[in-house]
DNA sequence: CTGAATGGATAGCGGCACTCTCTACTATCC
DNA sequence: GGATAGTAGAGAGTGCCGCTATCCATTCAG
């Protein structure tokens, strides 16, 4: 198919399709012309997880980039993939980190049987945890810390949830391509469902009860 | 307190903090001469929740406005303010609902026993969820759907653990700003632990094994 | 043969979150 | 009392980002 045909099926404008061609986030067609080139399903489904990353990750181009070298890297393992992808998708903060809030860190990290001392700038996902710790501290909630080993325990019966819905993948590809679909969609769902969860509980547990005849 | 004072307690830089206060997202300190002004600790105090919303939540300025104006508004219930922070805090994707999307997000309702068909174009965290279901969909993973329930599962428990911290505040206000931050914050804190999780069940689950001699 | 579409490239635009600059003061230290 | 630093307020400017517009020569479809 040609760019037109890309555009109508992906809903994505030619000239934003162009754009992603110059910034390397599509490969470009195979030219049978000078002016003429073609591109196939696979053009398409690349195109399809951009807008994804885009639209519901949130990435940056540059990010967007980031993952599709990771997904492309052939020479991997599934395990050192899933890192990279997810370093390529947990964007840094700028925030300095509090050294209160890394050694909250590295205590969860040890409740959790980790033995050696977690250096939290080594990763993203480690340097993301101590900067929420840290503007939460700085806000006066120091005592959110205890709330992070409830969360590991929600957590466990979602990620195994995902990992069960990655493993359901026929191909390698399929496998590291929901492992990126699954972990931002997820956090986008996860995000939503909580909100859902909240009124729900606050419904049934605070009401319109404590705070109410103090104000 | 003098502006200098403020933007050094607080780490903000003074032109910024005057852009604030135009914005509105400060309210004016008290004039004590046509070229003077007195801050309290009330202004840091909103001027760490500001940055809060803005470096971990990564909400916009006209987003925290709004939130700023549910945390100030005083004739609502608790219940409702909850609905209205959250409104404001789940800006909505500008992605076309998929109506087949749209049905799932009814059927996980139903499941939950919501009896009265949903709108999700009602609320920002109805139309979030419907609109990840449906750019999951565009990915060609439409089974993604099938993940509601144990996510939801796993944050009962998160949320139970999330409105047990907010009961534990003093004041009126101090619930509101906890429910907030706590939201928030538990985003990114939800995000990295997930991250976490799925690095630990990966390794144990899927190793190096399946998708390895296929590929 | 003609009008619409294409590949390729460069320049421009609109939004956002600041940041700069300026004026007219005031507070403070020596 | 004079020098210096800080301040309120407001408009203009900046830098980045994600497109979008324009242009050209070419080529394909009817």
């Amino acid at each position: 198919m040609r760019v037109g045909e890309l555009s109508k099926r992906s809903g994505v404008a030619v000239p934003t399709i162009k754009y992603y061609l110059r910034e390397g986030l599509l490969p470009a067609g195979v030219l049978t012309s000078p002016n003429q080139a073609h591109y196939d399903e696979e053009h398409l489904r690349r195109l399809r997880l951009v807008r994804a990353l885009v639209d519901v990750g949130g990435l940056s181009i540059a990010s967007v980039r980031e993952v599709l070298a990771a997904i492309d890297t052939r020479d991997e393992s599934l395990h050192n993939k899933l890192g990279a992808v997810q370093e390529a998708i947990s964007q840094p903060s700028a925030v300095e980190l509090d050294p209160l809030a890394i050694e909250d860190v590295q205590a969860f990290f040890a409740r959790q049987g980790e033995t050696e001392c977690v250096d939290v700038t080594e990763s993203n996902v480690t340097h993301m945890l101590a900067a929420a710790l840290t503007v939460a501290r700085s806000v006066g909630h120091g005592q959110f810390r205890d709330l992070l080993d409830p969360y590991l325990e929600g957590l466990k019966i979602i990620a195994q949830a995902d990992v069960a819905y990655v493993a359901k993948q026929r191909s390698r590809d399929d496998v590291i391509e929901a492992m990126v679909v699954g972990t931002l969609i997820g956090d986008a769902v996860l995000k939503a469902v909580r909100r859902l969860a909240h009124v729900q509980v606050s419904r049934d547990v605070i009401g319109d009860g404590p705070g109410d005849p103090a104000s």
